[in-house]
RNA sequence: GGUGAGGUAGCUCAGUCGGUAGAGCAGAGGACUGAAAAUCCUCGUGUCGGCGGUUCGAUUCCGUCCCUCGCCA
């Protein structure tokens, strides 16, 4: 089986075009690492290719969720794997191309094998939001694991889900996770594509006005109005809350537009950071570069 | 021209009853195992508009000049 070749970086450092040239010319299929490209109806706000880009080289775990339904990395996995196997059923080549960091890492590497029950989950979080519950849930974890709690005591998420583990299974989440060796699942060829800060930057900017030019505002209005702030996991997509203070007369164009650059350029940042310390397996592919000198699959990993 | 309010960190501002100043945002670095486009941690010396005066000492008081905004002409 041929390599996989696996396309990270931070958003719009051009995974998405770079994927579509080298899966057109070489006979690939494109499985999209993007938490929140998963989600049908959100199109233009996050960067989703178009359908004719779509038509010209299948895409897979894109729009396979509606934006009311839940999301998460081992739900991705799940998905991904299927969507490779079914690729590779078919003797066609895979690229994996997308910017969501820990989707990328868990799919790459796999996840320790832990519980999870979303009552109880749901269950933490109410006691969270208790002055009273709260003070109990940092005690309990105080005597779980001290040192967690100091390194993240006032992370929500996390805090939560170390309880949600050992609630489960008794045992501190900190010694469940790791037990595994940290293997590559998949022979893959990886790369991460790097630009000049200021050049991204410069991108961001341009691409954010374009995207506002190219309807979005239309598309979340209908979104909104159905509640996009309001689900589980889609209301996170970066974008579409400014443009409802927008529509509610609280910001102007000009305004919206630096709020939403501001916001992806800081979003962009924390996905660099990923990418340098979270990924051994990438290689650093410095951009802009033209993907067309490359002529055959097997010249992925070198040059 | 008159009058009022201001001129303090890249931006919006707070503050110093006189002992050279701090928040939010932005920015930078980092973390990251069932929400990750999320969440969390760390980082703040700037002629406190200019020049004089009073004072041991002024960004803080006084004078004057410059600039911005509002009102009156």
């Amino acid at each position: 089986m041929e390599p996989i070749l696996v396309i990270m970086g931070a958003t719009a450092s051009g995974k998405s075009t770079a994927a579509l040239e080298l899966a057109e010319r070489f006979g690939a299929e494109i499985v999209s690492a993007d938490s929140m490209q998963l989600y049908r109806g959100l199109d233009i706000g996050t960067a989703k290719p178009t359908g004719a880009e779509q038509a010209r080289v299948p895409h897979h775990l894109l729009d396979v969720r509606d934006m009311a339904q839940p999301a998460d990395v081992y739900s991705f996995i799940a998905d991904a794997d299927a969507a490779v196997r079914d690729i590779q059923a078919r003797n066609r080549r895979v690229i994996v191309a997308g910017g969501t960091g820990m989707y990328l890492k868990a799919w790459l590497y796999g996840l320790d094998e832990l519980p999870g029950d979303a009552a109880v989950r749901a269950e933490l979080d109410r006691e969270y939001d208790n002055p009273a519950g709260f003070g109990r849930l940092k005690s309990d974890m105080a005597e779980i694991d001290p040192v967690d709690l100091e390194h993240f005591g006032h992370h929500r998420r996390k805090l939560i889900r170390a309880l949600e583990v050992f609630r489960l299974t008794g045992t501190p989440l900190a010694e469940l996770q790791g037990r595994k060796e940290r293997t590559l699942r998949y022979d893959v060829v990886a790369w991460y594509l790097d630009w000049p800060r200021e050049e991204l930057k410069a991108r961001i900017a341009a691409r954010t006005r374009q995207m506002l030019r190219d309807g979005w505002i239309d598309e979340a209005r209908p979104l909104l109005a159905a509640g996009l702030l309001e689900t589980p996991t889609a209301h996170q997509a970066l974008g579409y809350r400014p443009i409802g203070e927008y529509l509610a007369g609280r910001l102007t164009l000009e305004e919206l537009t630096g709020r939403i650059a501001t916001a992806t350029w800081q979003l962009a940042r924390r996905q660099i950071t990923w990418f340098k310390h979270q990924h051994p397996e990438a290689r650093t592919i410095p951009m802009p570069r033209d993907f067309r000198e490359i002529t055959a699959w097997e010249e992925l990993g070198h040059g």
